[in-house]
RNA sequence: GCCUCGGUAGCUCAGCUGGAUAGAGCAACGGCCUUCUAAGCCGUAGGUCUUGGGUUCGAAUCCCAACCGGGGUACCA
């Protein structure tokens, strides 16, 4: 039993008893006393003086007498002010720190609520261009999220649905028609999904090139927009590709097949996966399929020019297309495909989607369509809406080039680990192999951390011309601090020495007291990021014990402590430690290195 | 215009279900490697929490308004 509930509960008696007051859910508050403060626990009690009647100072001390003398494990307490501080037991800390230390499980398969089958989907690339620093972020927090998913008791099956079909392929399809001269990822020894990405590039820099040129000859935009030349050839080729047009769709493979080995390299490089890999062009036949059910059964109307549309202004939204006029489905319309092929596939409790916040609009629109289909679960969609990634010249646009490609932002942090490590003389003693397995784990650490401590919902800064730290709050700092303790623990063993759980301690030091804390909260932060989908939660956590142990180490010696006790006690706080800050970076996809 | 999200130190971010003197890191300056890994530790400096009202014992946190910025807004994805 934690002493917060113990302590609100025996709040909950003593207003009674003392002043026949029976408080409701949420007006006690307990919380950590402040660190520069006597005490471990404080109770808020200003609450309370309507009905004590009583000053704060008077009130608190008649509250305090009553919980020191009714709660195992409370000391003492003292008030400042309205703020009744109460100092627990050092046993109290210790046999929490025991029990996680005997715990492999603290802090995973946390109990509750009741086992749920979420489908999470991220990742969701579009294969006419290589992934870049925004998609870093949505992979990242979506393997997180499934993590932290599964150890708040969910079963979770991760999704990737690829955009394989539409015109935005077709317009590198074209580029390399074009421009191409037979050049494969095999002759030009680049990686696939870069060299489509450059004729996506190529495709946009001669489309604009055309649009100025009509646009001179005294076009509209809109007209210039719709009639240059290659827009026209790229939507040739969607409808022969619709049409199932042989030397089309063989392309169209062709090209898709580049793209997917250079997407994997940079997935398994990222460390993310998928249990199940949707595709677009297996899905949008099935949304258009429900879309003309709609228009059979009224839900949706078709114009005269034959487009179809969805009326939602009753759900205080727009209007809104879903098939156009020639009949091609748009955006919206295969994700109701995806999500009709899913739900058949699997039971699914709950339906995540990772996607950013720019779509916030598609997926209310999408809730209500589901809905209105008849799919009960339609409503209960979550949109995991996470910001952009800014560069300091703002948003980053593929086709104009203006991106941090994924592959090269983690060889160069790769290369930069590597340069530091030599650098600091660290890593001589082992094998090439083994160091190059450290200095990947260490760049993608600082990497990830780097997106994760961040709250997800929030757009985010990243300057290209700052590399990404390895000093401070970052992920190196928190492998660094484990490795340190790793090694402590490897010297102890070299010693003899065994760790003995009975240990004896008079006193604490207010380091290891703060440590002992901030060890009960483990399973808290997991809760707390499970609920709010928040790895930064885990990340500024993780931190905090870090920072805090760090502290700690330089003020005590721990191999040549003399006593047994306090050496037991070190070495399993240091341990526990360890274990806590491993299981917390791996649910935000961290490796921890034992040496480094 | 309308909808929506945000504005905290020079920079990047915590803190936001109201609680005590608003915290980290980077950058700057100073100190600490014969002692378990200095990718570390300690110290100095840096703030009208965009502004103005309101709610109350108490507001960075909740409400309203203004200003500034991001995103969206019917045949892009």
């Amino acid at each position: 039993m934690k002493i917060e509930n113990l302590i609100e509960a025996a709040t909950q008696k003593a207003l009674i008893d003392l002043y026949n007051f029976t408080p409701e859910h949420g007006q006690i508050q307990v919380q950590n006393t402040r660190k520069d403060q006597e005490g471990d626990i404080t109770l808020v009690v200003f609450p309370f003086l309507r009905f004590s009647k009583k000053p704060a100072e008077e009130t608190g001390s008649e509250i305090g007498g009553y919980i020191v003398n009714s709660v195992k494990y409370v000391e003492s307490f003292s008030v400042v002010k309205g703020f009744l501080n109460f100092k627990i037991a050092n046993e109290y800390w210790i046999e929490n720190l025991v029990a996680s230390y005997n715990n492999v499980d603290y802090g995973v398969n946390l109990p509750g609520e009741e086992s749920k089958l979420v489908m999470i989907e991220y990742s969701s690339p579009n294969t006419n261009k290589p992934l870049h620093l925004g998609h870093i972020r949505n992979n990242l927090l979506g393997f997180s999220i499934s993590e932290i998913l599964k150890v708040n008791g969910n079963k979770v099956i991760k999704t990737n649905i690829v955009n394989d079909r539409g015109i935005h392929i077709c317009k590198s399809m074209y580029a390399w028609q074009k421009w191409g001269e037979g050049k494969t990822p095999e002759n030009s020894g680049m990686k696939g999904d870069h060299l489509v990405g450059e004729f996506y590039v190529e495709f946009d820099k001669n489309y604009k090139a055309e649009i100025t040129e009509l646009i001179k000859k005294g076009l509209s935009k809109e007209e210039a927009e719709s009639k240059a030349p290659s827009i026209v050839a790229a939507r040739e080729l969607l409808l022969k590709w619709e049409a199932g047009d042989a030397e089309t769709v063989n392309l169209w493979k062709k090209m898709n097949e580049w793209v997917y080995s250079g997407f994997d390299v940079t997935y398994r490089k990222l460390g993310v996966d998928f249990d199940k890999i949707y595709y677009e062009s297996e899905t949008y036949l099935v949304g258009k399929e429900e879309v003309l059910r709609g228009v059979r059964e009224n839900i949706f109307i078709q114009k005269e020019d034959s487009s179809v549309w969805a009326d939602l202004t009753d759900d205080g939204l727009d209007q809104k297309i879903l098939l156009r006029s020639d009949g091609t489905s748009v955006y919206i319309t295969q994700d109701i495909g995806t999500a009709k092929m899913r739900y058949n596939d699997y039971e699914i409790d709950k339906m995540v989607y990772v996607v950013g916040n720019e779509q916030n609009y598609h997926f209310q629109i999408l809730a209500v369509l589901l809905d209105k289909l008849g799919f009960i679960w339609g409503k209960d969609l979550y949109h995991f809406s996470y910001g952009m990634v800014e560069l300091p010249s703002g948003k980053m646009k593929s086709r104009e080039g203006k991106v941090v490609d994924a592959d090269d932002l983690v060889d160069e942090m790769i290369q930069e680990a590597r340069d530091m490590s030599v650098e600091l003389g660290k890593l001589e003693s082992l094998s090439k192999e083994e160091a190059e397995d450290i200095f990947r784990m260490i760049a993608l650490g600082a990497l990830k951390y780097f997106i994760l401590k961040v709250d997800p919902r929030k757009n985010m800064m990243f300057d290209p011309s700052e590399s990404i730290d390895f000093n401070g709050n970052t992920g190196p700092f928190i492998q660094y601090t484990y490795a340190r303790i790793k090694s402590v623990l490897r010297k102890s063993w070299e010693n003899n020495i065994i760790i003995d759980e009975n240990v004896k301690i008079n006193s604490l030091s207010s380091k290891e007291k703060e440590l002992l804390k901030r060890i009960t909260l483990y399973p808290l932060a997991v809760k707390e990021a499970g609920d709010n989908y928040s790895p930064a939660i885990i990340a500024n956590y993780c931190y905090d014990l870090v920072k805090e142990f760090n502290q700690f180490y330089h003020e005590h010696s721990i191999l040549s402590e003399p006593n047994k006790d306090q050496l037991n006690f070190r070495l399993m706080l240091s341990a526990t430690v360890a274990e806590i800050v491993k299981k917390g970076m791996n649910l935000l996809g961290i490796e921890m290195p034992e040496r480094m």
